[in-house]
RNA sequence: GGUCGGGUAGCUCAGCUGGAUAGAGCAACAGCCUUCUAAGCUGUGGGUCUUGGGUUCGAAUCCCAACCUGAUCACCA
């Protein structure tokens, strides 16, 4: 079965030298050439003492005549193609078949717990285009982590602390005449932030009152009632002033109830929520302990500081000067909470990428602390997304929101669909279905396929243009594929198990091997925390799916035991569509 | 200025643990539907992989430098 031992003892033998398994390096075979596995054989000279030609003509003379699996082979320039023979491709299709959850390793109690925090919103406005690209990376991951035997604990941390909030709460106190989310008809979270904005604009105006008296920016700023009224409250809301933290509570709740909203309709989840409200004293009493420790140190106005200058960076502050709390501080809280709750080996951290510095820090100062978690955590950093009009700007009103853009693609999806006949003879409920399916498909696709690295540009109208590298492109394949095994099934086409004489196609054999491939690109994923890589490679299997259908009539085709081989073929490669997409958080049509 | 990313076709992106003639899609052009989903398939054109050095049998890939670009740099979260 494993062709890398095979070749590794091949050389062994025939140059009577032992050869480490990472010099052994086989590659997929170029298409232009014979061959499914290629040796490249430049690292094998020095024991050969040939040249490149004779070494691979040798090793390929030998695997021929030892090995039953290869075929054939042939040399070109320093690289040895080999063949693998049909028997074995078809032995591979049947394990495939065989096994109902392909490509994936279940979880047992004792397998390693990673906790994945994402999406992180404020509580003082709606999901926007960032916080979808942040969703949707890390539900995959967390998929994708899951396949690979980890248990896995989704976590968000909702700011739902700070003067952000209280500027919200302000504005609604003094302008929103009680509006409520079902009074206005609005969203929770659309309607706090709202009241957001109107703090600012509100602010803005008092601002500009004051300095057309002749007072300067600084003065107006210190003089604004609006900021004065805010602060207080904050100092209310932290003394537990029952009537600000009661508001607090009614205003939040409606927020989450529209957050849940976004979440359900993304189709993400989490299995533990932390609210900074309740972590933030926990981190002042973790930094205070390291102070005690000497770990940390006080300055003369009473700030408590990291000095990180050994480690390279600067000093951090980690509380203020009247002891309130920074961000730093309730991060350190919040890891501190979750690791007394939870088993935790390992921690991911869903976040963009402006907060780099920040994570570097995070690591350094809980390993300081003592915490063994420290070193190993992992910033999932990732880039930001850009529309093709620019950047999303909250000052310039340009920031595309979350449930609005869904709500687009959706519509989109219904229009184009129908535009081209497709939802004929559906019901609306149908239609709509399918339309949520392939909308949201064409989003998660297009921004899942792009390394998070990079900054990208999500353009709605490519995304959901049904050709090329798209989500409702390889839903289509899907839908298709679940097509001609219905019409299999309605005329009656058994299948029987196949035959391991059959002489099969180089095109199928080739797809047999992409299909093969899937497990060790899941287990690649999740090494290199990469759900694009799980986007691309089904992709390129569509692709190759595509090719081959086009070549045979699948259906009509005389020899039963042939017909059924590419049934099962196209069964498998549906089966990996599916549970590929499904590490993305992507659903598939049965039909379309 | 310091630190960390990114720079591949007109556009959007793969490829990056070094391997053969650098790949897709979009856009452009030319073909393919009596019959299983044409939202498809086939073909053509399009590249000094930012630049310059280095490492070696071999560099888009690794190292160094420069340039361009993004993020960040202590009391915002």
């Amino acid at each position: 079965m494993n062709i890398q031992i095979s070749v590794q003892k091949a050389i062994e033998t025939l140059y009577a030298q032992s050869v480490d398994g990472s010099q052994v390096q086989l590659q997929k075979t170029k298409k232009e050439f014979k061959g499914h596995l290629t040796l490249v054989v430049f690292p094998f000279l020095k024991i050969s003492k040939k040249n490149p030609e004779q070494t691979a003509q040798e090793i390929g003379e030998y695997l021929v005549k030892n090995e039953s699996v290869i075929a054939e082979f042939n040399v070109i320039k320093g690289f040895l193609n080999l063949t693998i023979s049909s028997s074995y491709w078809i032995d591979i299709l049947e394990n495939i078949n065989a096994d109902k959850n392909f490509g994936t390793i279940s979880s047992t109690e004792n397998s390693p717990l990673v906790m994945i925090e994402y999406s992180s919103p404020n509580t003082n406005k709606p999901l926007h285009l960032g916080h979808i690209r942040n969703n949707l990376l890390g539900y995959s991951l967390a998929e994708i982590m899951k396949a690979n035997g980890y248990n896995v604990v989704k976590t968000n941390i909702v700011n739902d602390r700070g003067i952000h909030i209280c500027k919200s709460m302000l504005a609604w106190q003094k302008l929103g005449n009680g509006a409520t989310p079902e009074s206005t008809g609005k969203k929770g979270d659309h309607l706090i932030g709202d009241y957001y904005v109107l703090f600012d604009k509100e602010y803005k105006k008092e601002l500009n009152e004051l300095q057309s008296k002749g007072l300067s920016k600084e003065d107006a700023e210190t003089q604004s009632v609006w900021m004065a009224e805010a602060r207080e409250m904050l100092r209310e809301w932290e003394a537990g002033d029952e009537e600000t933290v009661a508001l607090w509570k009614k205003m939040n709740s409606w927020v989450y109830a529209g957050f849940d909203e976004t979440y359900k309709r993304l189709g993400v989840d989490f299995d533990k929520i932390y609210y900074e409200s309740e972590t933030y004293l926990i981190g002042k009493e973790q930094v205070l302990e390291g102070l005690n420790k000497g770990v940390f140190y006080k300055q003369e106005d009473g700030s408590v500081w990291a000095d990180l200058t050994s480690e390279g960076l600067d000093h951090k502050l980690l509380l203020r000067a009247d002891g309130t709390s920074v961000y730093m501080t309730q991060d350190i809280g919040t890891a501190k909470l979750r690791f007394d709750d939870y088993p935790i080996n390992k921690m991911i951290y869903v976040v963009g990428n402006e907060q780099n510095y920040h994570f570097q820090v995070l690591s350094l100062l809980l390993d300081k602390l003592g915490f063994e978690f420290g070193k190993g955590l992992t910033h999932f950093s990732y880039g930001m997304v850009e529309l093709p009009e620019g950047k999303m700007k909250s000052r310039e009103g340009t920031v595309v929101d979350a449930d609005d853009l869904v709500m687009e693609m959706v519509s989109t999806a219904k229009e184009v669909s129908e535009a081209l006949g497709k939802l004929d003879g559906y019901s609306e409920e149908e239609a709509n279905n399918v339309s949520e399916i392939v909308g949201l498909g064409a989003l998660k696709y297009f921004i899942l396929k792009v390394d998070p690295r990079k900054n990208m540009t999500f353009n709605p109208q490519e995304s959901i243009d049904f050709n090329g590298n798209t989500g409702p492109f390889i839903q289509y394949t899907y839908a298709r594929i679940q097509s001609v095994l219905r019409k299999a099934a309605e005329q009656g086409i058994q299948l029987i198990s196949l035959d391991k004489t059959l002489a099969i196609s180089e095109k199928e054999e080739n797809l047999i091997q992409n299909i093969n491939a899937f497990s060790s690109v899941v287990k690649e994923a999740a090494e290199s925390y990469s759900p694009s890589l799980i986007a691309n490679y089904v992709y390129e299997l569509v692709k190759e799916y595509n090719q081959f259908y086009h070549d045979f009539s699948i259906l009509r085709e005389e020899n039963k035991a042939i017909r059924n081989m590419r049934l099962i073929l196209s069964e498998n490669t549906g089966k990996v569509i599916k549970t590929g997409f499904g590490l993305l958080g992507i659903n598939v049509p049965e039909r379309m």
